[in-house]
DNA sequence: TCTGTCTATGTCTATATTTACATATATGGC
DNA sequence: GCCATATATGTAAATATAGACATAGACAGA
């Protein structure tokens, strides 16, 4: 049981899931690929913590649906009350900011930091209307959210996605008023 | 030739280090143990894009000091020119967080906050130390660093590290507010 | 029509990363 | 005195993660 096993069945709390969409909704929280998704699921599904139900498809292909089990519920609340891991970002553009100095073309530098910049303005332009989407189906107001919703959880995180890339955006757009235009 | 690896030669654009200091200054930017550095190192050196003096000691074990060479430039070179990849963060904390209408004790919820929140005063007290560190050293003013400085990259890196851990305390302050106190 | 992408599940291999083993001296706290 | 920590460099084994291979029908755009 390493992190993302647990990270699985946090998610699965609240809705099922595919194998196939566990890989892509995890993403933002865990960054997977299918091939240690899948026989992760399998290993859970050995051990008692999820189940499935096969759904067969005829356009598309079949898909095996899975859901938090009694056990998996047990366990990940032993988990949930012990205190969290340090958090672990990796990141090139760092090092290459570290090296600012050996730029030899400053529009190469630049473009570093333009670059990030547009992830992090798409990244926020994603999180507004995911924020209006899950305020709108809790029927939340303004900035109230209720801790009693099974989204709240989801609702803080996108929250704090949003600071994050606000202050990213921030300090690229910083960056770059630092540094020369040619 | 992998990230860890242009990391080493980015850190030794600056000044010299042996593979245990290298393991200590490497952690902000990407984490990473000795286990891994010290063979890095070695290979760094076989293919000659670092080198290495050995400076013996009598209270402490010998230690070997690495320096970048010409190739280790060059080819540091060709890579700062590339697009950056996507950072990759990790953190047990979103899945906590995600999980937290799961939470039976709702003491155990708050102190997760809490302990990240200290966790970013931390930091934040730790990089002002090193910002004004950086800014007596360089005899910077207020906040106008020059670009010309080599020490101008690590200086918009410990800037960037303010900022996040700030939106990272705000965020789990912001939380704590939204919380059951008992 | 060809090419690429999406849907869907898997395996296999290669690489990256962590943990443990191994050794040696100095220093500080209990 | 014992235990932990810091200094310092390595290796070996276990685990985690990424990338490639495998299959297959539907659909969209050039």
């Amino acid at each position: 049981m390493n992190t993302l096993a647990y990270g699985i069945l946090s998610l699965l709390t609240n809705k099922t899931y595919s194998g196939y969409e566990l890989t892509q909704h995890i993403q933002p929280f865990w960054p997977a690929k299918h091939s240690q998704i899948y026989p992760l699921l399998a290993s859970l599904e050995q051990s008692g913590y999820v189940s499935f139900e096969l759904v067969v498809q005829h356009d598309k292909p079949d898909k095996k649906i899975y859901a938090i089990t009694e056990n998996g519920s047990a366990k990940l609340a032993e988990w949930l009350a012990l205190p969290a891991g340090d958090p672990a970002t990796r990141d090139e553009l760092a090092f290459k900011a570290y090296c600012l100095h050996k730029f030899a073309n400053s529009a190469d530098a630049r473009k570093l930091f333009e670059q990030r910049a547009a992830v992090s303005r798409n990244k926020l332009e994603f999180l507004k209307a995911k924020k209006a989407e899950v305020r709108a189906r809790e029927g939340w107001p303004s900035d109230r959210p209720t801790i009693d919703s099974p989204h709240f959880g989801a609702y803080i995180l996108i929250d704090k996605g949003q600071r994050m890339f606000e202050a990213e955006l921030e300090w690229c757009e910083w960056v770059l008023s630092q540094l020369p235009e040619a």
